[in-house]
RNA sequence: GCGCCCGUAGCUCAGCUGGAUAGAGCGUCGGCCUCCGGAGCCGAAGGUCAGAGGUUCGAAUCCUCUCGGGCGCGCCA
């Protein structure tokens, strides 16, 4: 409707510019867009305020010559000038009703569109380290960047979503030490358990894991364990002890023990993970190894490309991309002192693995903690002679849960953090997926835990939920008077949808096409929920003023299909958003 | 100290590629159940859009500064 609104539009200043009134090229500036207030008609253009200077003319007189050269439609019903010079339309009400016409026979792909033209973008998000279970913070990102590549691939993009698996690096060396150290407990050895190390209950289920498969195979004796470490925290450095103790069990185990702890530590891990995402709504394309980008050689090729640009240089022993020389803040170690490259340098091979692999586009979800990595990220495409626009980074901020009213305490550091999980399983997946979403991803989140869990209307996702359960309610109370819809009568019949609240109820629902393509190039799902929570009202609202199942067959059929265009596209929103559209509640 | 994000009704937040009188939910107060599910609906009160300048025909929206809150500034990931 609105690009139909656009077109017209395009066409009268075209005409203009051949009449000499308008320069040539200035027009890209006018818009179409909805009208605020249903007193300045439907939709409403500015073009006149914003072409008046270029055209020389006041904006009224400019407007006048805009509707004279607009070309005639039957959609529009009225064409006015108001305020200082804007362009209002008032649409036939045909029109509007074109919109459940659209919807019934459109059904699950209403309301998506071709934006995206069919471009390939990746959406990564998650991302956490397969070092503990996921907790409400990636939840959060989860809901986002999930409902996001739903929404991408509603606007017409060829959508790949993928979860990369940092499996190397320190971080997997002290779950692994970690586990080893609860197994040799499990064994009967007298552990001093690390500061530094991963303290949660789940150690204890991958090291059980460990003793129920392979016995006593990997144990050694604590003494020669702890022989000569460097003191632990508090009197010493956690850190330290820790590298110690890490380089002290590869010693220990041997290069096949080692590796045998260390992954089973990853797989319990990522399986969890994925158990996890799934139950929670979330599925990927595919998991990328970061172990993998080192073993195939492609760090140490991202480092050589950057190299043979001419943007790295060796100090200190260690080898360092100019960063500095792309707009981030200083320069970034590639390569440390030891040899071992850094994490940087894996996510850049990453990045342009990203690339090789034919995306046009990436999206990366990331914890708004890290955004002093975005500039780095980005310079290291630039030197790579990537356009670092490609790169499109979404940062979500942390969320809190509230329970009673009170903030729940968290904390990674002691492992007293809410798993993702224990959320589930509180509120729900529905709720829980309903609520991330709610906020813009760039504000913090304060998580009712109470109001998810209601079974009120002061519930959102109930609220929206139930609009759709009672469209099925109707449908089922149909049948139960031995009557059936017949939906050809009742498309022929929507002229008869004159009460005022089906004309409100259509024009919500009409701009559900809008509402997918806005969301998707705003990257805000927050929008369609939004959208549902109002279009669920208006739904109630006409619900309780207007009956449906009336004698007149025309007329009930009529309706029933405006609700059953509802009907569906609640359940297209609810499922971007990953929530489920329930029949009856 | 430097950088990024945020500050809109009592509370939680939309609106931010500039547009007409700043919206919603909750909460508060007052109403509505012989009727398709009351898990619903109607009405009222409630605002210096943190503050001050600037750009513009027009600023919650863009720019600058100040104040307040969060986050980040590793050869960690």
């Amino acid at each position: 409707m609105k690009a139909h609104l656009q077109q017209l539009l395009d066409e009268a200043l075209a005409r203009l510019r051949d009449e000499g009134v308008l320069p040539d090229g200035v027009a890209a500036a006018a818009a179409v867009e909805r009208a605020r207030d249903a007193r300045h008609g439907d939709f409403a253009t500015n073009a006149a305020l914003v072409l008046a200077k270029a055209a020389g003319l006041h904006p009224r007189e400019l407007a006048e010559r805009i509707v004279a050269a607009l070309p005639e439609s039957p959609r529009v019903a009225a064409v006015e000038i108001a305020g200082p010079g804007f362009i209002n339309f008032r649409l036939a009400p045909e029109a509007w009703l074109e919109a459940v016409r659209a919807a019934l026979a459109a059904g699950e792909r209403w309301g998506h569109g071709t934006a995206g033209g069919g471009r390939r973008v990746q959406v990564e998000f998650v991302s956490a380290n397969p070092t503990g279970p996921l907790h409400v913070g990636h939840g959060r990102g989860a809901a986002y960047g999930d409902s996001l590549a739903n929404l991408l691939a509603a606007a017409g993009w060829r959508v790949h979503r993928e979860y990369y698996v940092n499996d190397a690096g320190r971080q997997m060396d002290i779950l692994a030490v970690s586990v080893w150290l609860r197994y040799l407990e499990l064994c009967g050895e007298p552990v001093a358990f690390p500061d530094a190390g991963y303290q949660g209950d789940y150690v204890y289920d991958i090291a059980a894991d460990l003793h129920r498969a392979d016995g006593e195979a990997h144990r050694r004796p604590w003494a020669e364990v702890a022989r000569e470490l460097p003191p632990d925290a508090p009197a010493g450095d956690r850190e330290r002890h820790m590298d110690a103790l890490i380089a002290r069990a590869r010693e220990l185990l041997g290069p096949e023990g080692w590796a045998r702890v260390h992954r089973l530590g990853l797989e319990v891990m990522l399986d969890l993970i994925r158990r996890d995402l799934e139950a929670f709504g979330v599925r990927y394309d595919s998991w990328f190894s970061e172990r993998s980008l080192v073993e195939d050689g492609a760090v140490g090729r991202a480092v050589e490309r950057l190299r043979a640009a001419g943007h790295v240089y060796e100090r200190d022993g260690a080898l360092w991309f100019r960063a500095s020389a792309f707009g981030d803040e200083k320069d970034r170690v590639l390569v440390r002192e030891n040899g071992q490259p850094t994490y940087f340098a894996s996510d850049v091979a990453y990045h342009l693995s990203k690339v090789e692999r034919g995306f046009e586009h990436m999206i990366d979800v990331w914890g708004a903690d890290h955004h002093g990595y975005v500039p780095r990220l980005r310079a290291a495409l630039a030197a790579l002679g990537i356009e670092p626009e490609r790169l499109e980074v979404r940062l979500v901020q942390f969320a809190v849960l509230y329970r009673g009213g009170e903030k729940v305490q968290m904390s990674t550091r002691s492992g007293e953090f809410v798993t993702l999980r224990e959320l589930r399983e509180e509120v729900g997946t529905d709720a829980a997926r309903f609520f991330y979403v709610l906020r813009s991803a760039e504000q913090h989140l304060d998580f009712d835990l109470d109001l998810a869990k209601a079974r009120t209307a002061d519930n959102p996702v109930y609220y929206v939920q139930y609009a759709h359960a009672r469209v099925c309610s109707v449908m089922r109370q149909l049948a139960e008077r031995g009557l059936a819809h017949d939906r050809e009568r009742g498309l022929a019949a929507l002229g008869r949808l004159t009460e005022p609240h089906e004309e409100r109820l259509v024009r919500t629902l009409a701009r559900w096409p809008e509402v997918v393509e806005s969301a998707a190039a705003a990257r805000a799902p927050h929008q369609v929920a939004h959208y549902l929570r109002e279009l669920a009202n208006d739904f109630h609202v006409y619900y309780g003023a207007v009956p449906f199942l009336v004698d007149d067959a025309a007329l009930r059929d009529a309706r029933l299909a405006l609700i059953l265009a509802v009907r569906q596209t609640i359940a297209n929103g609810l499922a971007l958003l990953g929530v489920s559209a329930p029949e009856r509640m």
